[in-house]
DNA sequence: TTCTTTATGTATATGTTATAAACATTATAG
DNA sequence: CTATAATGTTTATAACATATACATAAAGAA
């Protein structure tokens, strides 16, 4: 089992692709230019020819891991056809993910300096503003409220996932149970808003 | 400007201290054993006398993050005479807390394996509960939705707090307009909960 | 006081990692 | 069918974490 070709044939994707399962796998920690090379079978130095430095490839990591958070987003909300259910779908997905792939969660939003950000990509910030502005024409709520109401939207969404998935914190009877009431309360808070009394 | 003394008095504080400036500076990069001990003017290996392993000393220096987190909050609660104001203040405090001071926030909550996870000392998880108690003693919320309205509380604070303040997330135009608008929103989630619909 | 023990630091050594510089191989475009 | 650009390897260097062995100082027993 030794070395047959000098070259690789796709170095760059293979060290992506390896890197997402290592992300999938044990989060943030495995992520060094040393590991992933030896997992490729490739000597380290080979892998700046594709990457500036680690930082930048943990960062296309990470973008990749927020690209299939926001695949499993619209996979869900496509799945459903009502406007206010389509919305619940999307928030409820991000969640799930988290849950789900707590490794890919943390590695998404791990501070990394540059995100690459390629305006082409799926984002979750946009696809809840887009939700949110489904969840507006449909006359839910006011057209000045869309910023307002996706940045709720996604606060309350990421804190839970983050509270529940990544660490030590809250410990909750019944996830499922806590993630409906969690929905319930933002669909609240976003169509049932009073007065701004003082 | 040399080496006076051999033993240092107290270096497990002062390296708590220095971690913790370190911290506030420049979030968890920078808190290495190495670098610490050098900031000390002490050998590395001292270190180790008062710290099990480098993950150690970097998950104390977290937990004082979340003491300082605490203690503002109770600070801000205690400036408040009513109720719901105490409650708004306690979550507002948090949100400042991490816009103000990133460095001391992502350390806060940053993944590191054991929690020291001290009784006495304050934890924002308590101080969120406890504040959701006394809105239920209030009368505004059911006394079996606390640990509901708690959840939902840390959620949304949490999260605005991270994707606003450590990372390339949403850029707003007004942090205060922002804060404004989420706490009412809170407030909403909390106390107009509509009938489960469905 | 003086001696012993324990707490606390240092020196030295090993293994890991990131990354620079120089060199090797292969692919590709004239 | 070569030059040259792309892509990999080898060989440093420097920063770390941390183990082991040793040094010093502080606290208590004699």
């Amino acid at each position: 089992m030794k070395k047959t070709q000098y070259h690789h044939g796709n170095l760059e994707k293979a060290l992506l692709d390896v890197g997402f399962q290592e992300a999938r796998a044990t989060g943030p920690s495995n992520l060094g230019v040393t590991h992933l090379a030896k997992l490729v079978d490739v000597s380290p130095m080979a892998v700046y020819r594709h990457f500036h430095n680690g930082e930048s490839l943990k960062a296309e990591i990470s973008q990749h891991a927020r690209e299939e958070l926001a695949r499993r987003m619209e996979a869900a909300s496509s799945r459903e056809s009502d406007v206010k259910e389509k919305f619940l779908a999307t928030g409820r997905a991000y969640i799930e993910f988290g849950l789900d792939e707590p490794g890919l969660f943390s590695v998404a939003f791990m501070d990394c300096e540059e995100q690459p950000k390629r305006a082409d990509n799926p984002d979750s910030w946009i696809i809840f503003q887009d939700a949110v502005l489904d969840v507006c024409n449909a006359g839910y709520i006011k057209h000045s409220d869309i910023e307002e109401v996706s940045t709720v939207a996604w606060s309350i969404v990421h804190g839970f996932t983050i509270l529940a998935s990544s660490s030590n914190q809250f410990r909750l009877s019944s996830n499922k149970a806590a993630i409906d009431a969690l929905m319930a309360r933002l669909w609240a808070s976003i169509t049932c808003v009073p007065a701004t009394d003082k």
